[in-house]
DNA sequence: ATAAACTTTCATTTTTTTTTGAAAATACAA
DNA sequence: TTGTATTTTCAAAAAAAAATGAAAGTTTAT
């Protein structure tokens, strides 16, 4: 297989295995692209290797941009913007860890909490408060799993780990 | 609050932080329909409370039974099917990471090997090989994370963790 | 100020995903 | 077997999500 055979295969299978995590194909194509380039690329840079309009490689990049998982570099003497993806991928899995974290968890957690508000006391009523507790406390687990892996420097993590199991 | 509001609301919750991970709308309705009501429910009573079609309803069904959180059950003296949501959510939260992983991570990383496969050994060749190593890495690593919250008793693991923190 | 280079927006179009519902298949009873 | 209850399938319709591209906006140079 050639390198750039592989390369574009690589771009193929991140976006078709984003769509299975809700995450739009062509925003992990982007990043896909943008981690096989040795350098910087431009939007039309961009554009011209996916073959997708200007508006769509504008947005995408900004997205990713919000993810905080690919950075904006200029050249000097060059108005046009250039992107680089951050390659260290651990580092990029622990930032989209966090995102995930803060976009979706945290709003079920206060969702979970206005449920817990409901005023008659039936034994239905009970059975479903025990439903919101038991999922309360599967969220604050995978909330430590998560900080677990955040927070800790990985080959820490991954000696203590390994001797857990 | 009402109970019914409330169970009305948890549903809605749970489809629409449903579609941020990937998962059908419907489908996260009907389980979480199935987890508030406290008998077994008909094909015909899931279409009824959240107003979908009969071949919707099958098709959902069938798929979380597909990912093993809802059960058959028959009543004697019946034809018709019903269907109970397996309430301990730990074990439903480990039954989708098992699940994930199998349908998403193996094949993930079967690509990577392939993608090992170039046949230049060009300067580009080898970042882009390092940087399909760095992700199998984390790929690994993800694993060990799951194995961790798959195999080990809820309780034991919150433990460890906990201390390790 | 004017213009050129570039980026962003967003109404419209296209594509993809989901839903419907009637027909086909299946299971059971008489 | 024949009929009835129930489940499953799947082509077509509807809905949702994503992409386009031209116009508007911004920034910088002259």
């Amino acid at each position: 297989m050639k390198l750039n055979e592989a390369k574009e295969k690589f771009i193929q299978t991140w976006g078709s295995l984003a769509t299975s995590w809700g995450i739009n194909r062509t925003m992990a194509m982007v990043h896909a692209l943008l981690l096989v380039s040795e350098n910087p690329l431009s939007t039309d840079e961009i554009m011209e290797a996916l073959v997708i309009s200007r508006g769509n490689a504008n947005m995408n990049v900004r997205e990713l941009m919000d993810w905080g998982i690919v950075k904006k570099e200029l050249k000097m003497g060059e108005r046009k913007e250039y992107f680089v993806a951050d390659k260290d991928i651990w580092n990029v899995f622990k930032q989209i860890v966090k995102e995930r974290r803060k976009r979706e968890l945290e709003p079920l957690v206060s969702s979970l909490e206005e449920l817990r508000q409901i005023d008659d006391k039936t034994a239905d009523s009970k059975e479903f408060l025990k439903l919101i507790d038991n999922l309360s406390g599967v969220t604050s687990k995978a909330n430590v799993l998560l900080d677990l892996a955040i927070k800790s420097d990985e080959n820490w993590l991954m000696n203590k780990l390994l001797k857990l199991l």
